[in-house]
DNA sequence: AACAAGATTAACT
DNA sequence: GTTAATCTTGTTT
């Protein structure tokens, strides 16, 4: 098995944290991860894949290692890695990362930003790595788009999920304890609980 | 065919 | 703290 199918091998709750650290790419820019979110497929309220297959979700059901792309309030395009096993539709939700190669390409994209604003949230880490809706279902192994596993990590930090209404509380958000390009928690005006 | 909701962000008061 | 922007997708008529 190559790095990155160990990488994405197992249960997506225990994949989401090994994907800290990780290092993602496309084109001149890179960007370390340093928060991340699991959605699971069927048990999962908040997944996409909740309420079954459709043409949005499609990436979620296949193998893992695949690009999950889809267009949040009409304006920012988010990314997920799918995870496996073939069949389960979980994927984890890059939500945030570090800047470090192509930073200038990077700013050119949001002049005026902070550089450690540059990835911070999941609608910006696309912008800064250039990553739109058409490149849903790319396949990490082809080159394109690729993911290279980081090294251990000690203070990782599990909470709450961002700006989901069901099931926020699944304590499935995990990121890097003080780095500062972690995005800010927001909770869902009217998440439940559980 | 029409409609409501959204795994967000920036710009307001 | 609140709200507008903006459009795809899934669901309902």
């Amino acid at each position: 098995m190559g790095a990155l199918a160990d990488l994405l091998d197992g249960p997506v709750d225990q994949v989401a944290p090994r994907l800290l650290g990780a290092v993602l790419r496309h084109g001149q820019v890179a960007v370390r991860l340093t928060e991340v979110e699991a959605y699971d497929g069927p048990d999962d309220p908040a997944s996409h894949a909740y309420r079954g297959r459709t043409a949005r979700n499609g990436v979620m059901f296949g193998p893992p290692g695949h690009l999950y792309c889809y267009l949040s309030h009409g304006i920012h395009t988010c990314a997920n890695v799918s995870v496996g096993p073939d069949g389960r539709p979980s994927a984890v939700l890059i939500r945030a990362g570090e800047v470090v190669e192509g930073i200038e390409v990077a700013r050119a994209f949001r002049p005026g930003a902070p550089d450690r604003d540059l990835a911070r949230g999941p609608g910006r880490l696309c912008r800064a790595l250039g990553i739109r809706l058409e490149h849903d279902g790319t396949d990490l192994a082809r080159g394109e788009v690729t993911l290279t596993p980081g090294g251990l990590l000690d203070a990782i930090a599990s909470g709450p999920r961002t700006g989901v209404r069901y099931a926020a509380d699944r304590p499935w958000r995990h990121w890097i304890v003080g780095d500062p390009t972690v995005s800010p928690y927001r909770r869902h005006p009217r998440a439940d609980s559980v």
